[in-house]
RNA sequence: GGCCCCUUCGUCUAGCGGUUAGGACGCGGCCCUCUCACGGCUGAAACACGGGUUCGAUUCCCGUAGGGGUCACCA
């Protein structure tokens, strides 16, 4: 074979990676690992990262899901070189390869009915012989009639390899490949030839796509012959899977990365690293910063098998990475949570509490929102059920006792409490869960004397007197 | 079904002829402890199967089984 399989690349050839959506929906977390991988690829030879939309399907593309796109990248910080390319604007370009290939015999006009595609396609069926366009306009002499389609003059013989980064050496017979349209009736491009030849005039060197596109390759390397044009290096990715196995779809839950963010609570950085983690492996090492991945990234790393997407590993992570953030970005996070009532100042001061019990911003929104509870407080069944009693009268004791404080800080507050409960012969617990249910409603939260702190002397003496018997008179 | 690809704990993975098969998530136990978490320690848990090659296969080759992808005037 002439140019072969290999896909040598000039290795002075700077590096050109792209992430070529179709804005049909939103940024799939398939989608986003792709970009992800051609980021860091990019990033790491120090090369170019391009963005392509392939608008080429006008009825499905809409402005919203190219939003949801761009915007989905920008929140994972995979920044994109230049401007935004849309493939819709070069369909001038790909009719005029198209009709290149058309004037050196690597492509003819075919005017074959889908009447007479069908009855193909049935025929095959029947004889139980896998199906293959065989159009008799492949050799014609003389023209149709009506609008035609332009189709490849694909080879027939033969076989065709493929070097992948990522598969490995690749072989298919050439009689598996059909001609394939190029141009369609209304003279507008298919996919097949407008990513070819976006992906040459962009100059894009490493093509690293899903593996559901490894197909497609060879029908691609096909026009990249017809053309003479190089070669460019192949890298096709494992597919995610869903926790069945099967490629990830709408059905397995959230759709775009903005859902992980919005409904899940998901930060960047544990998107990323969750990602980055999923199907490429450096060692024993899990935690890589956006940095520090770009400095290590490798094609080599990455597994030729598909994964299954963990949600459970990705709240871990996000746990790990709440736990890392900083406690006035977390605490805006959260006040857009909670809604008007939150206190920024309040929730960045709680931050060290709050984010050692949450995995993701719902969490830290919910455990935050005690602070900001009206009085009286609704209680939870739970908390309710603290509330006996003794209890209750105990919680009058310790309203007493707390009074007369001045010093009103969580030192203080604990070593006044603990006093209390050991000289009472009280565990601390018998203490501490009625004053938790006073003070926060619920049953957990962060420590108790971290709580009284938090909400202030007032406040915290006005929860607590709201469910004790202090001032009330015992029945009889 | 044709073609292409894949196969290490339940999951993500390390391993690139000789290891007590390592790490992480999840799960169990213990510790810490005012609840819930965090954290620390610890336990159970894998080389799909069958043939080769080799002194020796998780590792190389061939089958089998299982899984996935793809077969449009979609991208």
């Amino acid at each position: 074979m002439a140019s072969g399989a290999s896909t040598a690349q000039g290795s002075t050839r700077p590096v050109v990676t792209r992430f070529a959506p179709s804005p049909t929906g939103f940024l799939h977390i398939g989608g986003a690992r792709t970009a992800l991988f051609n980021w860091l690829y990019a990033r790491r030879l120090g090369g170019k990262f391009l963005l392509r939309i392939e608008d080429t399907d006008r009825a499905r593309s809409t402005d919203a899901a190219i939003e949801a796109i761009l915007d989905g990248m920008r929140w994972l910080g995979l920044d994109w070189d230049g401007h935004e390319y849309y493939q819709s604007q070069f369909w001038a370009r790909h009719a005029e390869v198209a009709h290149q290939m058309l004037a050196s015999g690597h492509a003819y006009r075919c005017w074959m009915s889908p009447e007479e595609l069908k009855a193909q396609r049935e025929l095959a069926q029947a004889e139980r012989r896998p199906f293959r366009i065989d159009s008799p306009w492949r050799d014609a002499t003389h023209e149709g009639e009506g609008p035609a389609v332009v189709r490849i003059k694909a080879p027939r013989t033969g076989e065709t390899v493929i070097e992948d980064e990522v598969q490995g050496s690749v072989t298919v017979q050439n009689a598996e490949l059909d001609d394939f349209i190029l141009l369609r009736s209304d003279g507008t491009p298919t996919y097949m030839l407008a990513v070819v030849v976006d992906d040459h005039d962009m100059g894009v060197t490493h093509v690293i796509r899903g593996d559901d596109h490894l197909n497609n390759a060879f029908r691609q390397l096909a026009i990249l012959r017809a053309m003479s044009w190089p070669e460019p290096t192949y890298a096709h990715v494992p597919l995610i899977h869903g926790s069945d196995g099967a490629k990830l779809s709408k059905r397995h839950g959230a759709t775009g990365v903005e859902a992980y963010r919005d409904e899940l609570g998901i930060l960047p950085e544990a998107l990323f690293n969750y990602l980055l983690r999923l199907g490429w492996g450096h060692g024993d090492r899990e935690e890589f910063t956006m940095a520090e991945a770009a400095e290590v990234f490798d094609l080599s790393g990455v597994g030729k098998s598909p994964s299954r997407f963990d949600t459970k590993k990705l709240l871990n992570l996000n746990g790990h990475y709440i736990r890392e953030a900083d406690d006035a970005r977390l605490a805006a996070l959260a006040a857009d949570r909670i809604g008007p009532a939150a206190d920024p100042a309040l929730l960045t001061k709680a931050m060290p509490v709050l984010k050692t019990r949450a995995r993701d911003m719902i969490e830290l929104a919910d455990g935050a929102a005690f602070l900001f509870k009206q009085r009286p407080l609704t209680l939870t069944d739970a908390a309710q059920g603290l509330l006996t009693d003794d209890a209750k009268a105990l919680l009058g004791r310790i309203s007493a006792l707390l009074d007369p404080i001045e010093d009103w800080t969580t030192d203080a507050l604990e070593a006044t409490l603990k006093a209390y409960a050991e000289g009472e012969q009280l565990g601390l617990g018998k203490l501490a869960q009625p004053l938790r249910a006073a003070l926060t409603g619920q049953t957990t939260s962060p420590g108790i004397f971290d709580v009284l702190a938090l909400l202030g002397k007032e406040e915290s003496l006005a929860r607590i007197d709201a469910q004790s018997t202090r001032d009330q008179v015992p029945a009889g």
